[in-house]
DNA sequence: CTCGTTATATAACAGTTGTTATTATATCAT
DNA sequence: ATGATATAATAACAACTGTTATATAACGAG
């Protein structure tokens, strides 16, 4: 009985992380994305009752596609820690205003990135560095989190445009602070 | 012939700053600041015209204040680059609101803490690392950035609620990083 | 075909914002 | 005292927002 929907839920989403995308998250409102999917507010409000859930929704897809920008790495060539951390960098400069976006939510993956357990595709990089480096479960956690603090710093500094997005600049400090991290580890004991 | 007026431009900035402490940037408006001041919105039109300056300058006084805070340390019973990096990562914490606001702007100051030139007051700090570390100008400027990088990513990440404020886990960190990055320079040598 | 269901359009309401008249009032030079 | 004028209050406009009421049209079951 009913017509097909001309309008559907991934639609929408995808209609809201485009505006974000181009104009920010303050820009996003109901008549926008509508605008850009050329109909009226209805469909927006129908599949959202309230604007609230649909904003809750895209943190969740936008954190989705930020996790999925992150692995895009070749695992042969280059050391997974340093390669996701410059990932994660490249994201901010890349994606600058999806980056400021999810750096608003609750949901933020960097919460889950500082208790390693919460991220399963972590754990075997982390067994790797304990490995080769030979340290404790402890000092390779401590390790990956103080490189994470850098990461999250460059990339939060890059998001807001105060500094610029130059990849060997980028990966020399990420290397000397994680290299840095475990001799300081290391001659500690 | 005037009557002296009984609202000042200070405060008016004052108010704004204390509307962004209590309840952040997206509550800034013209009528709230009248509200604070229990005025009509007529006096904060009349010292900013436009809404944007009024903005601006609260920008500035925001940033000034941060300044100060994070000056304020014993530099005889700490060390200066850390202490600076915990009380910027205090500020965080304990001014959350404050430390996103500034972190939209254009002239936040983070953007001249990378070039330590534009900071007089770093520049005896940096001098101190040189002779003590036995580092080279630009090796300490390095050592700096990799610091301050850390540092703001521990800061964003208490802004935005991701992780706890601990003081001695904060400077137990720093520490690592900071320490870690001079013996990596070090050891290349 | 016809009818009920449902996705959509149109339009409107209410609330909030920046901004701008218009009006009132307090001060001080005269 | 009084009048010129800087400051402020009141009120309103226009733009934008979330949300809802009402009407329309598309689809498929019967």
């Amino acid at each position: 009985m009913p017509p097909k929907a001309k309008i559907t839920r991934e639609m929408i989403l995808d209609a809201g992380l485009e505006l974000i995308r181009q104009e920010g998250a303050d820009a996003l409102n109901v008549r926008r994305i509508a605008a850009k999917l050329q109909c009226s507010t209805q469909p927006v409000m129908y599949h959202f009752s309230k604007t609230e859930e649909l904003k809750q929704e895209l943190y969740i897809a936008a954190d989705a596609y930020h996790s999925e920008y992150l692995m895009q790495f070749d695992p042969e060539k280059d050391d997974p820690m340093l390669a996701i951390g410059l990932r994660y960098i490249r994201f901010a400069a890349e994606e600058r205003e999806l980056f400021r976006f999810l750096m608003q939510s609750e949901h933020f993956r960097s919460q889950r990135m500082q208790d390693m357990t919460a991220m399963p595709e972590l754990a075997p990089i982390l067994e790797i560095l304990q490995a080769e480096a030979q340290l404790t479960a402890q000092q390779s956690k401590q390790a990956f989190a103080s490189l994470f603090y850098a990461v999250h710093g460059m990339a939060s500094l890059l998001a807001n445009n105060t500094i610029e997005f130059d990849p060997s600049y980028c990966s020399g400090i990420l290397e000397q602070v994680f290299m840095g991290v475990i001799g300081f580890m290391k001659g500690e004991e």
